[in-house]
DNA sequence: GGTGCATCTGATCATTGTCAAGATTGGCTT
DNA sequence: AAGCCAATCTTGACAATGATCAGATGCACC
């Protein structure tokens, strides 16, 4: 069943990359698997299964591409999770708990944008200059680190994103549907493992050393 | 080049489970690569492709096995850390050093035991009867937290557990490269990681909702 | 000593990542 | 407008992998 490109097949595909990556997120979202084979991809979009080499060097170059979505993606959903908080609230908890949700309802995505990171050994550098990091470090002076004291800012950040990987990942795992139940749902749960980080509170005491 | 059965090929090899166990893990500290691939073990142990068939199911229950030694070892690892503690200091913090200090130095390992437990959408039952799990409630009874509330304990562990899982995974990223330098080194860095979680920091005021 | 059964091998299949060579076609040059 | 170029896509192929099955092998037990 090739959903995309079932009309005509174009001689030439319009913008094949595009398709391809597109194919490449439906196959995440509905198996839910996060390794993909190329073949099926292609296979989605209709192609052979060698047309993706004039498009990406690699299989995982088509997971980078996948992964950058993603973490765009990750981005505008914490930016709107803080927009849409009430003031007065925790927002680095808002921040959080939206990080982690957007990791729980794409579980394929998610685990492929951290793979690529690990393979690379780094993550995107869009991230630093507009994206999620970016966002982590405003929201982090918001709540009162010195802006100035760099190496300060970035431990807390580094602190923060590690926290929310480590929720990200493991809070999927049944051992917790005890207690997400008996603290009301998936958020509250969040909000509590969170809580229980103190760095999540405002202001509290810091030290670098 | 077979590093295990070299010697004389037995008839019936006495204990391949064994061996071929072994011989994944060899794999998994050589190649640094967590995707082992079946033949290859068996490869290694001096084997036909097909005969780990007799010992495991599939190739995910070899790297089950797999994954059990690494939860074992990492206990243990955890447990002479803190055994090896001088008194007075955040034992909460060294257990959290040892965690990550472990999954640095075995990575594919480490990877191979996340995985396995993603998969099952479970840890394995052993870390709580007997393993890390009990160490880390022991630790977290010992720096404060209330035994008999259970809630509480539970969430303080899962939130322990998150913290040093999202670090180890997040700490190898080389973005992090001149912190750890500016700091002195890995351990340096990793407490003072740990210690923007204030929840590291023993006996802070802890709150379930 | 003979036999049963767990263990191991060999052959085989479908699938996958990747590549090289050939077909197709849109766009640029003149 | 004719024609060629280079990008794009396909076909066919290769090696490696996970998995299965029929048969060989030899240990333990009767």
């Amino acid at each position: 069943m090739q959903t995309a490109a079932a009309e005509t097949r174009p001689y030439h595909h319009g913008d094949l990359r595009r398709a391809l990556v597109e194919a490449g997120r439906h196959l995440l979202e509905a198996e839910g698997n996060a390794d993909i084979s190329l073949r099926a991809v292609a296979r989605e979009a209709g192609v052979s299964p060698a047309a993706p080499y004039h498009h990406f060097r690699d299989k995982s170059e088509l997971l980078d591409a996948l992964a950058l979505e993603g973490w765009d993606q990750l981005a505008t959903e914490m930016r709107a999770a803080l927009d849409a908080d009430g003031a007065g609230s925790n927002r680095l908890v808002t921040m959080g708990v939206a990080y982690v949700n957007f990791a729980r309802a794409n579980p394929a995505i998610y685990r492929v944008m951290f793979a690529c990171s690990l393979n690379h050994e780094t993550m995107p550098e869009k991230l630093r200059e507009e994206g999620a990091y970016k966002l982590v470090c405003e929201t982090l002076i918001e709540s009162g680190i010195d802006p100035d004291d760099e190496i300060g800012l970035e431990l807390a950040a580094a602190a923060v994103w590690c926290a929310a990987h480590g929720v990200a990942e493991m809070v999927s795992l049944k051992e917790f549907e005890p207690l997400r139940n008996h603290l009301g749902g998936e958020d509250a749960f969040l909000r509590a493992i969170f809580s229980q980080l103190d760095l999540f509170r405002p202001a509290s005491g810091r030290r670098v050393a």
